[in-house]
DNA sequence: TACTTTTGCTAACAGTGTTAACTAAATGTT
DNA sequence: AACATTTAGTTAACACTGTTAGCAAAAGTA
């Protein structure tokens, strides 16, 4: 019979609906804005039918997470493995994965839970910049105290704060807590900018 | 007249109550969570109340991470700023921001806006897996390469990925979009980070 | 005591995810 | 073709969410 090839074709058809009506609120709004009644409405269709293509609202964003993984090892998968030097590979690795977060950044930050900005203007805030002074002038002695005149301060203080922040994000992926004595992996990252800080011109 | 005293001092008493038991909230289901409702229910009053003392919810929680930057501050001004070298006390910034976090997880999750684990179990599905695989064998590589035998090849890639992470992470906290070349900031991360792998034991 | 201000309430609006119950249409069977 | 059965898609509801308007009771002031 091919009623029922039809009506699987139509099944795929509204869950493809499904997605692509998501997406195109997630890049309008951000994933935070994506609501069962939204996409229910730009299919035309009412909610509970949403159920019947995804477990759950969770299961839609998951959909996307997967997608962005996908293209994302998808990405990797197709920088040279062999002829180039390990080094250049493991460069390349990483502008790629750069490369993946500025075109595909909603995918991103669903990938990783990152939610618009939290508050607003907290960049800005009076608290935050105390916070911000107390690492810039560190880094600032350290470049003096090695007669390091030329490096950006600025660009330094950002480098610092976002490794700092990165290993912390990656902890807290996967754990509730994160263990109170520095991990060596940070221990090795930041000896590591110390040192590219002094010797660096 | 005294009454207009204690009239303030209940005012605040109440304030300080609405902060106390969000906090009890926040404590005990993450931030994510804290609803005005909740709020109303333990201080024991209706929901209105609150917007007498908070513009809104986002208000509560920017109290918080308000909070979290002025604890962060005070632990690094107490680091004495004489007496000890320049990398050291830079050192101890970085060790005093990681002791922040792994103390005060909950302000440090609404100071960037962390939610808890996106997708609970996407940290070991397939498609991350094979995005890690990528990176691990790239990272495994260099180190054969340069005869490097003793290094923890997944801690590096901890390492890696954090660093790449913490980059991006940051600078979606304050532009709904990134570069989508590579920042010198990160070029020089990149280069730390595979130079070391190269020349660390 | 009479009047005014303030306090805190209930009820409501406009949303959210999700589920139960039902109708109407499509399908399968005699 | 007529009936029985499955299933597709609906409405309505539940239990939440943030936030605001309107009102009654309490407190302060004259």
């Amino acid at each position: 019979m091919s009623t029922t090839a039809r009506r699987e074709r139509e099944i795929q058809e509204l869950r493809s609906k499904i997605i692509t009506q998501s997406w195109k609120i997630i890049t309008e709004d951000g994933w935070q804005a994506l609501s069962i009644r939204k996409i229910a409405d730009a299919i035309e269709y009412s909610a509970p039918v949403i159920y019947k293509h995804f477990e759950s609202k969770e299961a839609i964003i998951e959909y996307f997470s997967k997608e962005g993984f996908n293209i994302l090892s998808h990405e990797m998968s197709l920088i040279p493995s062999d002829k180039i030097d390990s080094s250049e590979r493991l460069r390349d690795i990483a502008y790629t994965y750069w490369r993946f977060a500025s075109t595909y950044v909603q995918h991103y930050r669903i990938m990783f839970g990152l939610g618009i900005p939290p508050c607003e203007a907290i960049n800005s805030s009076e608290e935050m910049q105390r916070t911000s002074n107390y690492m810039y002038s560190a880094i600032e002695q350290v470049l003096a105290d090695s007669a390091n005149e030329t490096a950006d301060k600025y660009l330094k203080l950002k480098t610092f704060w976002s490794t700092l922040h990165g290993f912390i994000a990656i902890a807290l992926l996967s754990d509730d807590n994160i263990p109170s004595a520095p991990t060596a992996t940070l221990i090795d990252a930041v000896e590591g900018f110390i040192f590219t800080l002094k010797n660096n011109k």
